[in-house]
DNA sequence: CCCTGTATTTCGCCC
DNA sequence: GGGCGAAGTACAGGG
């Protein structure tokens, strides 16, 4: 990775077209061929760059442009899609370079997914009996996340949340309405889980014959092995 | 900004839950309190990061974090959202500080002007014959986009948007009742032009007489040489 | 490989 | 300021 703190104005056309007039910037350089061009604020963003795959040119400034004070242009194309960034140089204030290798990168944690996934290999939470039919089991209206059978071999769709609202509340009862009346599924019962639900949510969730069951994410965490890449 | 390129490991606790193991990596401090970190590759987006307003604690390591080669660990958190992100530093490759200031930032373009001033250069798209008057031709409720006239003389007013919503057949519709009072433009006929013109606002356009047009925003940008400003 | 839905989304517009 | 929709969206997962 290249690192370049430098007095300059960048352009780019492709989907758009941006300008981005004098002032000085990092240009982060990665070892892919992406440019980035960063200000000293804002998100994590980039004020404009280049994605892979790509390539750098450096250029000469023609005659205006040296009038004008560009001591360096860079030309980023990418080949695909003819986009084009170009960073014009007046002043480099800083330039290193440096070896970072290929990271071995981010292990995401306590999404939904991850939560679907845990419940479906430990589908006895739901109680004894309970035997996994599907994730995601498609209706008209949508999946709903976890289709499982109790004991008595009745049907039971599970919706899924991190934070157990009222939302969530209203759309199990939507899938719950649909597919009641589905000969083949009927009657099936419903249960909202979530590592935490909130009172109006289960509340409104057992007013209509809903079952409501709070996970714990760290114990279904600690019961996975697969899992268990963090510690 | 200050850069650090650092073996380090980092940990986020916020809305999820992340964990990144050992690796070199660049550590971007801006001046806002963000921090991002970012490895040699993959897109612009930093593998994580601290969006402002946050604060960075330079702790102290433990016995047992000094034992696994820990030097110093970094902590930002967000006072909002109690967010935080931990990194911890084996080893520092680099480290620098520079002086950016404010970015006057990106000017985007393709956007409703780059469209108007397409259109005006192009203004036969409205039909054979058709001739510009002017853009942002200015009435007592505000600037039409553009003033045409078409092969028989009548005056063409025309509504822009990138993406055509009811809203803005609207709005030609208040210019249109307004503009037919004036003895000297009248008759104005109506045209809603747009990148995409959603069906309820095309039912309405037509309903009220107002011609619907989708601009191909690739081939009129194709067809201008002004634009062009990197080549 | 394409499609679809989510995102620590971010960003801009409009009310 | 809050809500909504687009983004040069990016990114992962399923069919």
């Amino acid at each position: 990775m290249r690192l370049v703190i430098a007095q300059c104005s960048v352009d780019y056309a492709g989907r758009l077209s941006a300008h981005l007039p004098l002032a000085t910037r990092l240009l982060m350089l990665k070892s892919d061929g992406s440019v980035l061009v960063h200000s000293d604020g804002g998100s994590y963003k980039p004020l404009n760059w280049m994605s892979p795959p790509c390539t750098l040119t450096v250029l000469e400034p023609d005659d205006a442009q040296t009038e004008a004070g560009v001591t360096e242009v860079w030309r980023v194309s990418q080949a695909k899609t003819a986009d084009m960034l170009v960073v014009s140089i007046h002043h480099v204030l800083h330039d290193s370079a440096h070896e970072l290798g290929i990271d071995p990168g981010l292990q995401k944690d306590g999404v939904e997914a991850h939560l679907q996934k845990l419940l479906a290999e430990q589908i006895e939470l739901l109680g004894e009996g309970h035997t996994l039919v599907r994730r995601e089991y498609m209706t008209a209206i949508g999946p709903v996340d976890i289709l499982a059978r109790d004991a008595n071999g009745s049907s039971v769709a599970v919706e899924l949340k991190r934070r157990g609202d009222i939302d969530g509340v209203e759309q199990l009862t939507r899938y719950l309405e649909l597919m009641n009346r589905d000969p083949h599924l009927a009657p099936v019962t419903g249960v909202f889980a979530a590592q935490e639900i909130k009172p109006q949510a289960r509340t409104l969730a057992e007013d209509r014959g809903i079952r409501c069951l709070v996970l714990d994410y760290d114990a279904m965490r600690g019961l996975d092995d697969s899992g268990s890449r963090l510690f």
